[in-house]
DNA sequence: CAAGAATCCTGAATGC
DNA sequence: TGCATTCAGGATTCTT
């Protein structure tokens, strides 16, 4: 389940393989993929042989390939992978996009449940329609007010909210548990209850568990790689996520799961109370 | 407009 | 052991 984390390891690794050499062929298997459906403006065979390849970057989950004044916009989805690996290796079963570089390497794209996306575009008009024109601020630099500002009048619930992409970008069901737990803050709080004092602390948690992953190159569930194919290793340091049933690293109760809106959640019921009072501080 | 539900996939995990 | 069932979940579209 690749987050925020988990793509900026994937872009690090692009970048530190240095592809250079112009392109020499790009190949897109015959199935769809869901995300990004919609994403027909320019398709991949406008990325034409002789093409130089640029830097690596990423807005929210989305990884943006530079290609002189063109953009290759790559979504993970769930079971998303990149690959960088010689021409001569085998495809791997459900290789869904391949770009072939003048120095005999590939870049693949890799997703057998098929929920990632690729999509080639202007890279000026790439920014002023959906997905990227929607997303919410990153994670990195967010701040308590503009939490608020989005998500201060929702009814939602506070783990619901923090995975909208339009609220925050990059953040998906694992950090927003965590993040929730750092934070001190029930799962399935009402968003709308929150005082500013709590939005700063959510913010501030939320800052710390995407950067601590990120130095950790990312959480292994199930499937997550990098793009040398190594697996991260801040599964060791979650808190909560994947951990229902096992005593709180903190103070030992029982940690409780829960599933809301078809997404399991875990907190922790001494840590994450939920707040008598109407509004939470 | 906001919020919830349905939708799409396959591999891993679980159940009998 | 083997087969069938359940589960996991991001973004989009549809419905209320």
């Amino acid at each position: 389940m690749p987050e925020l984390p988990e793509v900026e390891s994937v872009c690090r690794g692009m970048n530190a393989a240095r592809l250079q050499a112009p392109v020499e062929e790009v190949w897109r298997s015959a199935l769809p993929l869901r995300i990004g459906k919609a994403w027909q403006e320019e398709g991949l065979e406008a990325l034409t042989p002789g093409t130089d390849p640029g830097r690596v970057t990423r807005r929210g989950k989305y990884i943006l390939w530079a290609f002189e004044g063109s953009t290759l916009l790559i979504h993970l989805g769930m079971s998303g992978r990149i690959l960088i690996c010689s021409r001569d290796e085998r495809l791997a079963p459900h290789t869904h996009m391949c770009v072939t570089l003048a120095d005999h390497r590939d870049v693949r794209f890799i997703d057998p449940r098929r929920f990632g996306g690729v999509k080639f575009g202007r890279s000026s008009t790439l920014w002023e329609s959906p997905p990227l024109a929607t997303l919410g601020p990153e994670p990195l630099d967010l701040t308590g007010e503009a939490l608020e500002a989005r998500a201060g009048h929702s009814k939602r619930v506070l783990r619901d909210v923090l995975l909208d992409q339009r609220v925050l970008a990059g953040v998906g069901n694992i950090y927003a548990v965590e993040a929730l737990f750092l934070a001190e803050l029930h799962p399935l709080l009402e968003a709308s209850r929150l005082r500013a004092s709590a939005w700063a602390r959510l913010a501030a948690a939320i800052r710390s568990v995407i950067s601590s992953a990120i130095e950790h190159g990312g959480t292994t569930f199930r499937d997550y790689r990098d793009a040398s194919g190594a697996k991260g290793g801040h599964q060791h340091a979650l808190w909560v996520y994947g951990r229902a049933g096992e005593p709180c690293r903190r103070c030992g109760t029982t940690l409780v799961g829960f599933t809301h809106q078809g997404r399991s959640g875990v907190f922790c019921p001494h840590d994450q109370k939920r707040p008598r009072s109407r509004r939470v501080v």
